[in-house]
Order: C-alpha cells, then sequence, then structure tokens
DNA sequence: TAAAACCTTCCAGTTGCTGCAAGGTCAACG
DNA sequence: CGTTGACCTTGCAGCAACTGGAAGGTTTTA
C-alpha cells in the first residue's frame, strides 16, 4: 500500500504521516526500489492507534511516552494511568478555565445594548475599564524602584 | 519608564512588549538618546487592554480589529459585539468538546484495575482496541483502489 | 574602574502539522 | 513511442504567540 493509501484509510493526510514517520511515532515503511514508502496493515493499526490518541488530546511527545511504556516489559500499568491522570486533571482545568471565560464574555456581550457608535460601545469601555482597573489596583506589588 | 519596569507593571515579559510593538498592538515608544525604549502610563493601558483581551483568549488579530473597530468612528457596537458572539461561540463548542473529552479519558483510566505488567495494561489494550476497531469499521468508504 | 543589571537587534525554537516547489515514477491513452 | 495525469520523493517556509539566546551597547552601583 502506498502513502496515500494508507492516508484515505486511515483519514489523515500522507504528509501527516511523512511527519510521524519523522518524528519517531511510526515505524519506518520499506521502500519500493523507486524509493516509494510502502505499509502494511500493522501500519495502519500503528497510524490508529497515534490518530486516535490525537484525538483524544494527546501530544505527540505523550503518545511517544506511552508507546515506551507499551514496548517497555518492565513498567506497570500505574505508569500509563498517572500519565493518564495528568491528562484528566489539565482537561479539568482547562473546563473550568473556559466556564469561566465564558461567563466572562457572556457578561460583556450584555453590555451591548444598542447600536451606538463603536466608540460609546458599552463593550469596548468594558474591555477599556477593566484594563484601567487593573492597572491602577492589580499590580501594587510589583516592584517599585526608587 | 524603561521596557522592564512596563514589563513588571504589566505582569508580562519585556519580550512580549517589544513583539506587541512590532505587531502594532502597541503604539511606538519614544526612544531615549541611546535607543531605549521610554514608555508612559498611556502604553500601560494600551498593554493592560491587550493582555486583558488576550486572558479572554481573543487572538492577536482579533485584539486588533477591535482596536481598528475602537478608533474608527464609522463603526458601530454592532460589529463589536458580533465579533464577541464569535468568540462565545467557540469557546462554547471547545466546552462541549472538552466535556466529551474528559467522559472518555476518565472511563479509559478506569480500565486500570491492578498493577498489571504495561503490556496487560487495560487502558493500553482499550486505546489498541479503539485503533482497531475504527480500523476494522471506520474507513468502509474510503475509496478502495483495485 | 569594573561588575552587575539593564537595554538593543536578530535569529532559532516551540507544536503539529500544511502547503509549496522541483523533481522522479508509473499506468494508461493515442 | 510519447505524453498526460496522478502519484510519489525531499526539503523548506509558514502558522500563533511568544520565549530564550547570542552578541553587543549603556547605565548604575560598589
Amino acid at each position: 500500500m502506498l502513502i496515500g493509501e494508507l492516508a484515505k484509510q486511515a483519514g489523515c493526510e500522507a504528509g501527516t504521516i511523512r511527519y510521524y514517520e519523522s518524528e519517531g511515532l511510526l515505524e519506518k515503511a520499506a521502500r519500493s526500489e523507486s524509493g516509494y514508502r510502502r505499509y502494511t496493515g500493522k501500519h495502519l493499526g500503528q497510524l490508529h492507534f497515534v490518530l486516535h490518541c490525537r484525538s483524544l488530546g494527546m501530544t505527540l511527545s505523550e503518545i511517544r511516552t506511552l508507546q515506551n511504556l507499551q514496548s517497555d516489559t518492565s513498567t506497570s500499568c500505574d505508569e500509563v494511568s498517572a500519565l493518564l491522570e495528568q491528562q484528566i486533571e489539565r482537561i479539568h482545568r482547562q473546563i473550568e478555565a473556559m466556564h469561566a471565560l465564558e461567563t466572562q464574555l457572556t457578561a460583556l456581550r450584555n453590555c451591548c445594548h444598542d447600536n451606538l457608535p463603536a466608540s460609546e460601545c458599552g463593550i469596548l469601555k468594558s474591555l477599556q475599564y477593566a484594563a484601567e482597573e487593573s492597572e491602577s489596583t492589580g499590580k501594587r506589588k510589583a516592584v517599585r524602584k526608587k
């Protein structure tokens, strides 16, 4: 199977496959006489694994770690689990941050009631106000020289 | 005020300030005889505005757009509002995606019950399984050559 | 006077690809 | 046999939003 076919079956781009190979996430493919990469079902499996992990938000380096854990017979399940726990925590923090963000943005949007000129827009005024607020209150702790 | 002082007061790095200036998000600072940037309270205000927008998840190009809307007297509040609406929707979609992700990851973590060797780890098995699943079912639609 | 602590510019690196250019290969059509 | 078109190859540039480093100039402090 050539790279284009593998890409089609896995649902990614050929460039992505070359990139994963260059990053050591996929075994190097055998080459035809003319230098074309030749793939087998095994590669498809590996590629799916990587793509699946990516879709779960793991970074390439985390996937590499997983692969290493997988092939190293001396590592235990706990290490895999710990890796996952990190992900979950990270995601959780992100979700919380985004909720807060959504709340702020929604509040901001509600500052705009009428179709006023932008110079009078409540949203921009609020953004400006918030900026000035933190300017005058936020950073007192900043070291004041002299 | 020199760049280091401004950075301290705003709570960012001097490099970030130079970067914002190069990107046109901050007015160019006056220079001392020796070429040092000199800042005033006005710059601090601008910088806070940018940092505040960044903390709300806006991209630099969105912030630029906001600044342009702000200074263009002919634009109306609605445009500002529409920009914000986009953000809110984007954030909303992201939150939903991350919730789904969290659920998946948590389910995955629960695959690991005992401290088995990694080769027997339920998590890795599940990841592998999911990959094989999509391999055998997912992409039938892919054009099958010959 | 010399070291420390600033500042300057420019460039490389980060992450995970995507797209392009320039060129080689292969199958089919006329 | 030639040539078109669809593949493939490598290598490099670009995206976003910075961060860090090198190499050098300036200012302050001991």
